[in-house]
DNA sequence: GTTAGCATGTAAGGAGTTACATGATTTT
DNA sequence: AAAATCATGTAACTCCTTACATGCTAAC
């Protein structure tokens, strides 16, 4: 039960939620907003596309508005989401189930689309997340406390950076969830050269560090 | 070409190598040292095992030295690694290619087994791995710069905390590396209580196990 | 006019999971 | 003697990748 939903399929829904796409973009799109998470290759893209077309959440859609204009030849194929696809992306993000933070990349385009979902339950797919992710802390602690001695230091180092970093996503989900409870949004400031034009909560117009 | 091995194949050799085991507490052993890393089932180990022993890598071995005895009867299939399974084992931790670090699973196996690969295959899959991860940095970085008027706050934030663990993960490998060139086993100190046994190149065959 | 990149696909298969099925042994 | 957990497996399936095959179009 509780049909494991693709990644793609979800990513896909939701960039085409945008604005109308062909394959090649979206590829492109895909990797480039899902970033460091996952990469997709056509292989897995366009058999996709076929089967979303098959059940109607998705259509083609000959040069629209938004599309640059041709010559008059086509050889791209733009798709566009249906009503029934925008339909069956929000009961995708609204029935949530542990899908949405039991795997990693399942939990990342969750968030990725968190603009268009509802603020009750972004708060528990980010919480059902944090709750997942102690739970491997203490699986892994408790295994590491009772076999520390049996492993040598490059195993312990792995170990070692593993807990780091998971708790170190338990802490950014701990400030995510505060700042929702705050109605807030993420802070989404800085970092190299990372400023926000389009916040949702609060305009900080940075300039243009090359 | 360089077909493409699997995690498991190379973990089981791994464990296998420091003692026999059944199936059972190979699963269990293998999830605790791959620790937050990966975890496998045992739909998976089975067949694995069943294509290991074809291949002559492993053999079954009836009540040896180090197992326990027991009542007569065994239920317990124990596996021990044949000489050419060493071999094996030997070849794909030396003979490593672009998999051992493009892989994040296949990196965390590799490094698992540290201790029993040479300090200079070491240092090249540290290297390897670093330059993997530094392109990846390159390449959101950039396509992070083209497209983050696009992008809302919360696929912002996703971006910024994806590329902060891999500028993580890049530091942890240059301590790593200048650690491997200073001669030196990697600090693995505290954290909670995980303190080091045995520092480094001794993969000394532990007491009495149980 | 040829390389480079845009654009769309398909066939084969890899690596693993879930769910099921079954029995032995230890604990309560 | 019931419940837990140890122990071994199989069948069907999922989701995605690699490698291939093909043509168009923009740049040099």
């Amino acid at each position: 039960m509780s049909k494991r939903i693709g990644v793609l399929e979800l990513a896909v829904l939701g960039l085409l939620h945008e604005s109308p796409m062909h394959g090649y973009e979206l590829r492109k799109r895909l990797n480039s907003v899902l970033g460091t998470f996952r990469a997709f290759s056509y292989g897995s893209l366009y058999p996709c596309l076929r089967d979303m077309l098959g059940r109607g959440w998705i259509a083609e859609d000959g040069a629209v508005d938004g599309a640059p204009a041709l010559t008059g030849k086509r050889a791209k194929i733009v798709y566009r989401l249906t009503a029934e696809g925008k339909e069956r992306f929000q009961q995708l993000l609204t029935e949530i189930g542990p899908s949405a933070w039991e795997d990693d990349d399942q939990f990342g385009v969750h968030f990725a689309f968190f603009a268009r979902t509802e603020a009750e339950v972004r708060l528990r797919i980010l919480e059902g997340r944090r709750r997942r992710l102690e739970e491997r802390l203490d699986y892994v602690r408790a295994s590491l406390t009772r076999t520390r001695e049996r492993l040598d230091s490059y195993t312990l180092e792995l170990q070692r950076h593993g807990l780091e970093s998971v708790e170190r996503e338990v802490r950014w989900l701990n400030e995510l969830i505060s700042s929702e409870r705050a109605g807030a949004a993420p802070r989404a400031g800085d970092s190299s050269q990372v400023s926000p034009t389009e916040p949702f909560g609060d305009p900080s117009p940075a300039g243009s560090p090359s």
